[in-house]
DNA sequence: ACCCAACTGGGACAAACTGCCACACCCACC
DNA sequence: GGTGGGTGTGGCAGTTTGTCCCAGTTGGGT
């Protein structure tokens, strides 16, 4: 595929960055904003849209609202929906008002492409291919609770239902830490 | 609200009849099915329907094909899909579809009906807010790879990266635990 | 400075769980 | 009959978890 214009809303400042760059190395023009605001002036500047990334949870916005607002101005974009953890409620909501696709994270740039270009319609092609392994699925569940809870230990495991203890053995076993952004967002790919 | 015309399209027929009878107690005429072909055949006996409540695990046929059918007999139809382990994916595929909503099992009549007539785009009703408890989600993931797997153990375990015998364990602990009630519809078998 | 509350890191130990090997059945199939 | 999946169970030894407990750190308040 050629290059694309999207346009990326992440809240978080590291990882848009780092999603934006990945998404450039693999060919596609990105353009970041990190609240709604920004995405709408973002919006109003740009002359085309292939592509829309949104993340839902935008601190006090909400990024379900920007899906009217992208297809207003570009009504053939291709929007997608990105959450911490989805609910399929939000699935429904998101994909009612316009969106493509709904991942939640961890999403790898693969996975965001992808996304973008399956068939939103045939629910056996998309992302859940292989299930990943339990404690693969446990370690990323835990890394966005840890996140959730704004990385406090005691709340993220009274969250997860574990105990404290276990959760710091856990977490100490595994590697990541520094590299805990990194990991968090991205799978190996 | 006025009584209804509803199909409902599910294969487990203990279950079929006792929904269909809750439905009909809140006021509502239900059409029953068991499988694809005879929800097309009811399709074409009735005359008006307001709903049709389709389950997407149809033994050999998959629910998500029995919405365009649906909504070309009545395209005024309220579709809703139903589903033992939602997957988010099928949730975007079957709202791509045309289904309004998507509810994962076990749903009660009211939680039925309440899809019927919620406005699926709006994000105030979502936020279930699934506290994601480590233990249930091990345990939906549990299940939904068995089901991939067609309750193959053996399988499940070895997609899963655990040993069948801790598998096994496992599944015979949990018939009913006290974060959930639903086995009723997990195990039918 | 002082105290308190909230967190985190870790030690110790029993209870629970897991991986692994073994063995007995079933059932379908050649 | 024999053979190859699959499933239920039992029995360990090794690992992990739940708990209790204590020490160190940090960020307010007063």
């Amino acid at each position: 595929m050629s290059e694309r214009q999207l346009l990326l809303v992440e809240d978080d400042e590291p990882l848009a960055k780092q999603t934006a760059r990945a998404l450039e190395l693999r060919g596609n023009r990105v353009t970041v904003a990190h609240n709604a605001e920004q995405a709408l002036a973002q919006l109003a500047g740009l002359q085309h849209l292939d592509g829309a990334i949104l993340d839902q949870n935008l601190g006090n916005d909400n990024g379900l609202d920007l899906i009217e607002p992208v297809l207003e101005h570009f009504p053939a974009c291709r929007v997608i929906l990105l959450t911490g953890y989805g609910s399929i409620t939000a699935a429904v909501a998101a994909t009612h008002r316009g969106a493509r696709n709904y991942l939640t994270k961890p999403a790898s740039p693969a996975d965001i492409l992808l996304a973008l270009d399956a068939d939103p319609t045939n629910p056996t092609l998309p992302l859940p291919a292989t299930p990943p392994s339990l404690q693969r699925l446990e370690w990323e569940h835990i890394q966005r609770t840890l996140d959730a809870h704004d990385g406090n230990i005691s709340r993220a495991a009274d969250a997860l239902g574990i105990h404290r203890r276990t959760l710091q053995r856990r977490l100490k076993k595994r590697p990541s830490a520094s590299d805990y952004q990194r990991d968090k967002h991205f799978r190996e790919d």
